[in-house]
This record gives structure tokens, sequence and C-alpha cells, in this order.
DNA sequence: AACATAATGCTAAAAAATTAACATAGCTCG
DNA sequence: CGAGCTATGTTAATTTTTTAGCATTATGTT
């Protein structure tokens, strides 16, 4: 697995500007992280995310930029599975059911209209089976 | 804050097995482990785990049983609201979505139900304000 | 062309995390 | 009782992580 257990702290931290920003220079990483060190030590840990193989870099002009190399959308459900895992006793029903509860305002009608109706779909999918 | 953020690797895979299991010995968060290192060592990161104010224990006989002083609820919350912000663009709806998509049958039919009542809820919420 | 600026390459020291050894104390059961 | 098992307390060595210094290369500006 490459997952995100198995990387130190500021990898950590790393990796999740990553992931927030697509992709960021060794400069903007360095200006994401709340208690930065030198740029210098930034460009290290760049470095051993790339031995890793965690990210890549493309060179922009005169710099690289850094990008994931798993995927958004497959680190997301990775995550996600994790948290599901360790703090919901595996049950999706009930992490839903949080961030429902979480989100103050923050979901649109239009949106939690849409979720309706994918609710409706599983409905119907549970029923086939 | 007092988040998983700061915690080392082994820190962090430990305070996961807690929650896990919502108190455990430090047999049983030995075991637990992947790839686990000696009793010693691991008595040794739950020593720290302590002092860093993470957990606390209680004896229970003979052994200390150790549990989480941030509440598995808050801790929960804590999770979820990152991979939000990491990966779906701080947009619960988004997250919401991606949970449901990756659950396969994984959510009962009453619980859907329940889901949907939520969102009802959550809609009439929005209109009065 | 020369200088300031911005980036990389390489290297090394300092700090933190990880691992584990050894000593000690209470229980239990033959 | 006392040998063996289980658990803790303390300490120390090793490994990994984290930090950063210094040299170099490219750009663009006067």
């Amino acid at each position: 697995m490459t997952s995100t257990r198995e990387l130190s702290r500021r990898e950590r931290q790393i990796m999740d500007i990553i992931y927030r920003m697509n992709e960021a220079t060794a400069k903007e990483v360095m200006e994401a992280l709340e208690d930065a060190p030198s740029y210098s030590s930034v460009r290290t840990l760049l470095g051993k995310l790339v031995e890793k193989g965690h990210i890549a870099h493309r060179e922009s002009g005169l710099k690289y930029v850094y990008y994931p190399l798993v995927e958004r959308q497959t680190a997301s459900v990775s995550a996600l599975s994790n948290v599901v895992k360790t703090f919901f006793s595996d049950s999706t029903f009930l992490a839903v059911n949080s961030l429902l509860d979480m989100s103050d305002g923050d979901i649109s009608d239009e949106e939690l209209e849409r979720l309706n109706k994918l609710i409706q779909e599983k409905k119907k999918n549970n029923k086939k089976k």
C-alpha cells in the first residue's frame, strides 16, 4: 500500500498541501506550511517524496512543479476509508450521518436534492440484489 | 490544536488502534499493529502518548488500559474535516457524495431512509435562514 | 557585461522517533 | 514455596526525520 500511513509528519503535511493545490512549487509549499522550515528544508522533503514515489515534478520555466502520483480520487477514497474504519466502526452510514451533522448550511438545497436522488438510486440497487 | 497532524507515524498508528478499540492494553496494541515492534517499544510509545496528553491509562487488575483523552466524537469531526478540506475543496457535499459512491450495498434500506429524513431536515433549515 | 534574483544540487549536522535491553514486582499454580 | 508468566520502570543505542548551509546555474535588468 502506498498510503499516507507510511509518511512522516512533514511529508504528510506536504502531501496534503499538494493535494489541496493539485500541484505546487517548492516555494508555494513552503508558504502553505504553517510552521514552515527553511526553503532548503522544504526542497529536501520534496526530494524525499519524489524518491519514495509519492510525487513527481515537471519543469515549468525555471522551476519545478510538483504533483501527486496517486490520483486525488484514489487518495481520497483511501483517506475516507481510513476515517470510517477508525472512527465509525466501518459504517459508511455513521460517517455520512456525521458529515451531514457537521455541515451547517454548508450544503445548498440543490446539493441536498442531488443527495436525495443518489440515495434513491442506492435503495433501488439494494432491492435488485 | 491537539490534532493527529502532530503525531509521528507510530504514534498515529497507535492512536488509530486505540480509537478503533475504544481502549486497549499494551499487548492489544502490539497485536493490532501490522508490523509490530517489540512489546517494550510499544510501551515506550504509549508512554510518550501519555506524556503528550493524547491518552491516559487506568489500572485494570494488573495491567494498564489506555484510552484516548480527546473524545472519539471530537477526534472524528477533526479527521473528517481534514479529509474534506484536503480532498474535497472543503465541500461537505462532495465528500458525502463520494462516501455514498464508495458504499456498495454497505448501507441498509433503513439507514438510507434515515439519511433521507436527515436531508429533508437540512432543507427545512436552509429555508429558515 | 556585471549584478541581483530565484531556483536547483549536494552535503552534513542536529533533533526526534523508534527500537529494544535489562531490572523489578505481582500473580498463579504445581 | 518458588519457578514461570505477565506486566511495568528505566535507560540507552540506533535509525529516521528534520533542518539548513554552501556551491552552482539560469534569468533578466541596468
